[in-house]
DNA sequence: CTGCCTGCAAACTCTTTGCACGAAT
DNA sequence: ATTCGTGCAAAGAGTTTGCAGGCAG
């Protein structure tokens, strides 16, 4: 079978997946989800759960656990450590939020909007910090044909591209940078 | 520009690289070629390191830190933690080992063979807890496009395939569990 | 009420590092 | 003789876990 990649760079880039909308009408939906999946679960809803389900989706790039504890304490200050790091494994289990290992040590997330695939590649500038999410669907055609051929079934796959910032070791500014 | 995957999965899977010849005269060789490097570069042939490369170079599957410290121990009962921590930068760095970050807490590593590129997918069976090495040049390609798209400079790509094997699942055997 | 959930702090894993001794050049 | 390399053990970072008390259902 012929594998290829889509034709033109553009189609192959695409913008970061927008977040979930944000804003009083809309968050109570997605918290109303939220509760309701839990409860599905036979998972209890807990002012703690919440906060942190409210902070994971009011952030519009890639956070860390600890990042997720402060804004989630903002929310709600007896939210513990303990609680965030118990509380992540159940949204990126429920595909609530996707996790994002580029091998530094300690892990991102994003808030991951419905229908979102999870083929898709991440792009890291090493100088200015940032990780940048691409729609990449052959990677599903590359882990089944890869798969297939050893007997194995695909579980998933990730495919990351580690890059410098060439405006920035050069002129010392990146309009990326933070 | 219009990128292509190679036709069929023979050229797409191939079978992991061979490990350097061992024995001894082509250990001997390869140890001059190490000793060679370290001199060039100003740093000392300690035994402990020859006993840590004799150790690495004697593998044929991936292997991590604490393998490597029992392997080379057992060539000289001298060498410590420390020492393989700090040798394997060396080693990496120089392409003598190559490694690989599944995103399982420990790295892993496997001798790098001349000439071997660094265009190559990871297959890991998590039934197994076997790594598949694939070559895999298209990643190049990807990496360079994705990155000229952001103005960035490719530093390093990685794509790697998480799998289940089902005829472990189902028969409870499976030829490659060791 | 029952038992899941919580915060706290200790434990854990892998890796790195400070220090004084030791050995390669 | 220098100076780099070494072992030891402690530190470090990120994450997990045991426990006693707390709150959702």
């Amino acid at each position: 079978m012929f594998v290829a990649l889509p034709a033109t760079a553009d189609e192959r880039i695409d913008t970061p997946p927008d977040p979930p909308n944000i804003g009083a009408v809309t968050t109570a939906a997605a918290r109303e989800k939220f509760r309701s999946f839990m409860t599905q679960k036979g998972l209890r809803v807990t002012n703690q759960r919440l906060a942190i389900f409210d902070a994971a989706f009011a952030q519009r790039e890639h956070f860390t656990a600890e990042q997720l504890l402060d804004y989630a304490r903002a929310i709600d200050d007896s939210v513990s450590r303990a609680t965030v790091y118990r509380t992540l494994p159940i949204m990126t289990e429920s595909n609530l939020l996707r996790e994002v290992d580029i091998g530094t040590g300690e892990k991102f997330y994003l808030p991951n909007q419905e229908g979102s695939s999870n083929q898709v590649a991440q792009v890291i500038c090493l100088d200015c910090d940032k990780i940048f999410e691409i729609s990449a669907p052959f990677m599903g055609w590359y882990g089944n044909s890869v798969s297939q051929k050893l007997n194995l079934t695909p579980v998933t796959q990730r495919l990351q591209v580690s890059a410098r910032c060439d405006q920035w070791r050069q002129t010392g500014t990146c309009p990326r940078r933070s």
